[in-house]
DNA sequence: GAATACCCGATATTTTTTGTCAAGTTTAGA
DNA sequence: TCTAAACTTGACAAAAAATATCGGGTATTC
């Protein structure tokens, strides 16, 4: 189990942009800059990001990225789920989607224990708030 | 995120030995006759499994798979770290295997949060024992 | 109108996961 | 002792997912 670099990298960029919005739209190229992620990977993301309302993007020259709600609205769960889709995808409802189903009962136990388990999963990050990591500091990968 | 059918297959197997263990050895064709999955991809998850001692197995005809240690003692934690590695695997981690690092601060807030995730992920999940999730029913996928 | 910068679908590459195979070894039971 | 059942193990193959790249487009500023 982990969390992607698309989760990852989503978080980076806005951030980047929650951090440096403030001086006007953050282009891609200045959150390449600063974070050194590859381009036109992150515009997929940045993409997602904007789809689902988080960030708004400004076009054109001097064009970039900006919140699209309040820094504090915003929490790690809301980044994640834009980026990534669920969070937590129970692995019952993943072979559903390739035509197989649960069979038996739908009490199953273990079908029980994933979703506990996603449900503790999406509390905590629905609890850690963007604002709150913004305080703090933040390394990079090289 | 996800667990993979490595780690749903895995307790599946497992539950089923201490099911029918008191009976005698569990042989894989025999889980795969109750379960319904791949026997070849079995093999290497019971592999896995008596590699880190949860179980044991008794070769020869008549043979097959026995708990090795007491089922009170069995957690979802211990299964899927035998099946899967690591439970909740640090993306920071993951990047430093690639021979990239982490740049900057130690206390990066992006780790921090990750690491309060892989604890709870990882409390809880130890918390629930493969006895109790015994006394249920659990359903099979077709 | 030229440069900047986002838009977006398509495609390519790499990694991970899942599944299969074949050639062993061990043991029970006839 | 012979045979069939059943585990052992490494190698390989296929499928899926994640990651990355490309190219032609549109909007905006200066």
């Amino acid at each position: 189990m982990r969390i992607t670099t698309q989760g990852d990298y989503a978080l980076k960029c806005i951030l980047r942009i929650a951090a440096d919005g403030p001086q006007g739209p953050v282009s891609i190229s200045r959150i390449v800059d600063k974070e050194g992620l590859p381009l036109d990977y992150l515009e997929q993301l940045l993409l997602k990001l904007r789809r689902s309302r988080l960030i708004k993007s400004v076009r054109g020259a001097r064009g970039g990225y900006l919140l699209n709600v309040p820094v504090a609205s915003i929490t790690v769960a809301h980044v994640l789920r834009a980026a990534e889709g669920e969070i937590f995808e129970l692995i019952c409802d993943r072979k559903k989607k390739d035509g197989k189903k649960c069979k038996g009962s739908e009490d199953c136990v273990l079908k029980d224990v994933w979703k506990n388990l996603k449900n503790k999963i999406e509390t905590y990050l629905g609890s850690v708030k963007l604002k709150d990591l913004l305080k703090k500091t933040r390394c990079t990968v090289t």
